[in-house]
DNA sequence: ATACCTGCAAAGGCTTTGCGGTTCG
DNA sequence: CGAACCGCAAAGCCTTTGCAGGTAT
């Protein structure tokens, strides 16, 4: 895992080399998304970015994690419910996902899978696993046997 | 892989054993399901419905795939773009998808993880694999290097 | 100075819901 | 006959977009 000061730099070097502006708002959303664990939904990543900039617009927010997600810098995840999560967690990563309230971890396995370049026609880039069950409060709240 | 007839079957057994009816809609819901190896979107599924029964309202597919999935009988699948897409294939598989146009196409793989059935808190129930990638159109459609 | 960006509000798309009439069991 | 279901239309999210004013370079 890369430091997050030296990622937000990346950001900002690669923002000015691609002619994006270093704005404020633009840093905040990245920052908040490199200090989440919780994989955060673009609502919450608005209620942070709100403490810090009242003024902002739900609609910057938006236009921002698209923004990172077109470089690279995070990713769009989605299993259920309404609306998308985002991840700025870019190293090879899996996710726990409880299938009763939807909450998200990061998992790192030492296992490899090893998947052809050239899969059915396709050209592979990546793969995710995601595991899911049921988180530990979740269980907590089902009968005590499960 | 369980006969489709069978699985059909199984759906009107257990529709009356928790009291569902069984209406000439949600058989044909099932059965298209069933049928389909693309993973179609909820408009998909109602497109086909409406050649057996013009007068279907979308309202009722979104509600027979909510049952199904309920019902443990499709699962939803969500990646990208706006629309969730189902899959009646409820077999141990996993996912190859196009990072361009979303297509998915069911895989099998030889090799299995050994997921602990208890990690970092969760009971686990099970796990997906998602290979991304660029499906054979889009590859054509891209530079011939690729 | 200018190209890019933001905030606001409106529009858009997918999904859910309330209701009266209908159908299954 | 009664409970469950359907079709319709409206409402409810989440997300995107157009525009006028503001900001970074």
């Amino acid at each position: 895992m890369v430091d997050r000061e030296e990622r937000l730099q990346d950001f900002i070097d690669r923002c000015r080399q691609e002619g994006l502006k270093i704005t404020p708002q633009r840093v905040a959303v990245y920052e908040i998304l490199l200090n989440s664990y919780n994989h955060p939904t673009v609502e919450e990543i608005y209620d942070e970015v709100k403490k810090r900039y009242p003024f902002v617009s739900l609609a910057t927010v938006y236009r921002t994690v698209e923004t990172l997600e077109q470089m690279g810098l995070a990713k769009k995840v989605c299993y259920w419910g309404s609306s998308a999560r985002y991840d700025a967690n870019i190293d090879e990563h899996h996710h726990l996902i409880c299938v009763k309230c939807g909450a998200i971890r990061d998992i790192y396995m030492e296992e490899d899978l090893s998947i052809p370049s050239e899969l059915e026609g396709f050209r592979t880039e990546g793969y995710s696993v995601n595991i899911y069950g049921l988180c530990p409060e979740c269980r907590e709240k089902a009968q005590p046997t499960s």
